[in-house]
RNA sequence: GCACCCGUAGUUCAGUGGAUCAGAACGCUCGCCUCCGAAGCGAGAGGUCGCAGGUUCGAGUCCUGCCGGGUGCGCCA
């Protein structure tokens, strides 16, 4: 309701200046007002137009506010303070809006396809909470851009080549001294008391210890390395099983949080399928690499680096080799990894002219059917790829390599799909100090004076995400236990475990993706204050009137009402208004790739509530009309606040 | 050395194109369950928005410099 009122005004207001003072605005700045007593939007560009006009701006807000007009769903204009605009809107026509069931319904879907690629966890060990990050800010972000119509691929990108998958397999050969079999026996075994994700991670890290024991064990990871790359044989079956077997434990474990993906590409068929060669052909052709003859990498395909500029060249100083650029083609004719990767981008916008094969891998219990790449896959299969837009959602430390191969896409000349590429930016999680030693790891001194330290597979160092959920669950369950006695087990497990996900879902969200969140396990573990389990409550709360009043909380909604309670109680208006924003918080948080001012607005919407919850006693209400327009209200509150805990994948509860 | 991010209450963090912006939660002190559930509500104490300049009618927000913290910068993946 909000976000439509806010257009129209924007639309009037531009048209009118336009008409008036021939100009155009490009952009158009509508502010709230400090509450809501002054009106619901507040304009200050009598401020910019002060100069250009070279009038004092409280004369050019009168003018405006003469001439304007009648807007359609506004009541009226007036001038405030130094030249502010105050727009009040019809209240009860604004209401009116918000109580059609189509308040928050998706805008009917586009064809062009959006391509959310998110997790990408190397698949050599757990998930741990700088995993569940990205999955959580990415899934929420698909779910915004889905509510707003648009069409959207889920990709998690699996990187089964690299060291990492190899480490493993040295781990199982030179430490544990087994073969295939055994790993095949694990991997059957698997269980939730010993999964074998588990068993990788406390591998990954003996492993990254015994390589700094002895140069020959570097060597012996060097040979492994080497070996899965040749494929056909011992190792290379080891590391295909293990990696496997590991992406289908991360899958597990973000199926808990209610996230879930449509394709896994995979690393191996990117090199199998030999991607580069065609990448390679288009970078040479349109001169982006270029064969370096001298300097430091000479011998070398290398392409010009994101960010820099030409060296100046003078009579003193002749061209030389830009020993800046990036190597993309080694010297012994290898591609690089930012190499594999412009490849794959292309694919994505579907610039390259090959496709993956598709094999199936994995199914939902709802249904849903994960594909996985292969090099000959189904003959029957969705395709992939060949979107209009990316959002890769990767932390901030991949920024360089990002901007290189958006710098590749656009030496290319697809200039549009380079500014349709976004690197979905977000700090790390870390733990500090004082937690880390709360959880029982060695902390050296050097360390201990740091203010946080990063969370690393290869030491073995973090807390592994299915273990913070059982301990979520566990202390909600406490709760729920203590407070439902009468409930069946299985409905308080249930409960606690929607709880946990709020929790943890919420915790991930409500920081700005530009702060490094510090883990605190006693602030994630809270169901307290600023949290899911807060907003969780609302509803819940609003629930119960309408279960003790025996009525339904959307039925209400479609009944007359009288709206007039709106213009006699402004707290009560702002609860509306509020909950009208919510389409507006959705363009926002798609536009600022921001999931958490959603998070934020769950909240305060919340916040509202719990206090209007606690002033106005509903059911004992004597006034009629007055007691319906408070129902009214709680169920407006409860539709909006539901909508917008979906939009986060946090669950509402019946009872908690 | 270069690039990017961060610096706001005791703590953890919001503050979205400048104004009406000194905010929330946690913690602390004090109140509120005979009343739709207290995972809640109310009140109080607590901050020269890292420092110094600049732009402006106006700067937590923009620009420059400095200080402090973090990350990245290989023919590694």
């Amino acid at each position: 309701m909000y976000l439509e009122l806010e257009q129209q005004l924007s639309r009037h207001v531009r048209e009118f200046i336009k008409r008036q003072y021939e100009l155009d605005l490009d952009r158009l700045v509508v502010d709230q007002p400090p509450n809501v007593g002054l009106g619901e939007f507040a304009l200050p560009l009598s401020f910019e137009l002060a100069k250009k006009l070279r009038k004092p701006p409280r004369k050019i807000a009168e003018e405006i506010v003469a001439g304007l007009g009648a807007v359609p769903g506004f009541e009226k204009f007036e001038v405030a303070g130094a030249g502010y605009i105050n727009a009040r809107v019809d209240r009860a026509a604004a209401a009116r809006m918000l109580l059609k069931p189509s308040a928050m319904k998706a805008a009917p879907a586009k064809a062009e396809k959006i391509l959310v690629e998110h997790t990408s966890i190397n698949p050599n060990k757990a998930a741990h909470i700088g995993h569940l990050r990205n999955s959580i800010l990415g899934d929420t972000f698909v779910r915004l851009l889905r509510s707003s119509g648009a069409h959207v691929d889920i990709q998690n990108y699996i990187d089964n080549t690299g060291v990492q998958v190899a480490d493993v397999v040295v781990g199982v050969l030179y430490l544990e001294k087994k073969d295939k079999s055994f790993i095949e026996e694990l991997i059957m075994n698997s269980t939730a008391a010993q999964p074998f994700d588990y068993y990788c991670w406390d591998l990954y890290a003996r492993v990254s210890q015994w390589y700094e024991e002895s140069k020959d064990n570097l060597k012996l990871r060097l040979q492994t390395l080497h070996d899965i790359e040749q494929g056909g044989n011992e190792a290379a079956a080891m590391g295909k099983l293990i990696a496997t077997a590991v992406i289908r434990r991360h899958l597990e474990t973000m199926q808990r949080l209610d996230i879930q993906y449509d394709f896994l590409p995979q690393e191996s068929e990117i090199l199998h399928l030999h991607f580069w060669d065609l990448a390679f052909e288009q970078m040479k052709q349109k001169g982006v690499l270029y064969f370096e003859t001298e300097g430091k990498n000479k011998g070398c395909w290398v392409m010009k680096r994101a960010g820099t500029k030409p060296a100046e060249v003078t009579e003193e100083v002749p061209a030389g080799p830009d020993e800046d650029a990036k190597v993309i083609v080694r010297s012994n004719n290898t591609v690089t990894y930012v190499g594999k990767d412009i490849a794959y981008h292309l694919w994505k916008f579907g610039l390259l002219g090959k496709d993956f094969g598709y094999r199936k891998f994995y199914l939902y219990p709802d249904g849903h059917q994960v594909w996985i790449s292969a090099e000959s896959g189904d003959a029957d299969h969705p395709h992939f790829g060949g979107v209009r837009a990316i959002y890769n959602v990767i932390d901030s430390r991949q920024a360089d390599p990002q901007n290189n191969v958006i710098e590749a896409i656009r030496g290319l000349g697809y200039t549009e799909q380079a500014e349709n590429y976004h690197h979905f930016s977000y700090e790390m999680v870390a733990l500090t100090p004082r937690c880390a030693m709360d959880l029982g790891y060695n902390v050296s001194e050097e360390d201990q004076k740091r203010s946080y330290i990063e969370v690393s597979g290869r030491k073995g160092f973090g807390v592994k995400a299915d273990d913070l959920l059982d301990s979520l669950i566990g202390a909600a369950q406490k709760e729920v236990d203590s407070r439902h006695p009468e409930m069946p087990e299985s409905e308080r497990r249930d409960t606690a475990t929607q709880i946990a996900i709020g929790a943890l879902r919420y915790f991930m969200l409500k920081f700005t993706k530009g702060t490094v969140i510090a883990f605190d396990l006693k602030d994630a573990l809270s169901f307290e204050g600023e949290t899911g389990p807060y907003a969780q409550y609302a509803i819940v709360r609003a629930t119960n009137i309408f279960r003790k009043a025996g009525l339904s909380a959307e039925e209400i909604l479609s009944g007359e009402t009288d709206l007039r309670f709106l213009n006699e109680d402004p707290e009560l208006w702002e609860i509306w208004l509020r909950a009208g924003q919510l389409s507006h918080i959705v363009r926002q948080c798609i536009a600022t790739t921001e999931p958490a001012y959603a998070a934020k607005y769950a909240f305060q919407l919340a916040q509202q509530f719990n206090n209007f919850y606690h002033r106005h006693h509903i059911l004992t209400e004597t006034d009629e009309a007055r007691k319906r327009f408070l129902l009214v209200t709680a169920a407006v509150v409860r539709r909006v606040l539901m909508q917008c805990l979906d939009l986060m994948g946090i669950a509402a509860p019946n009872v908690m």
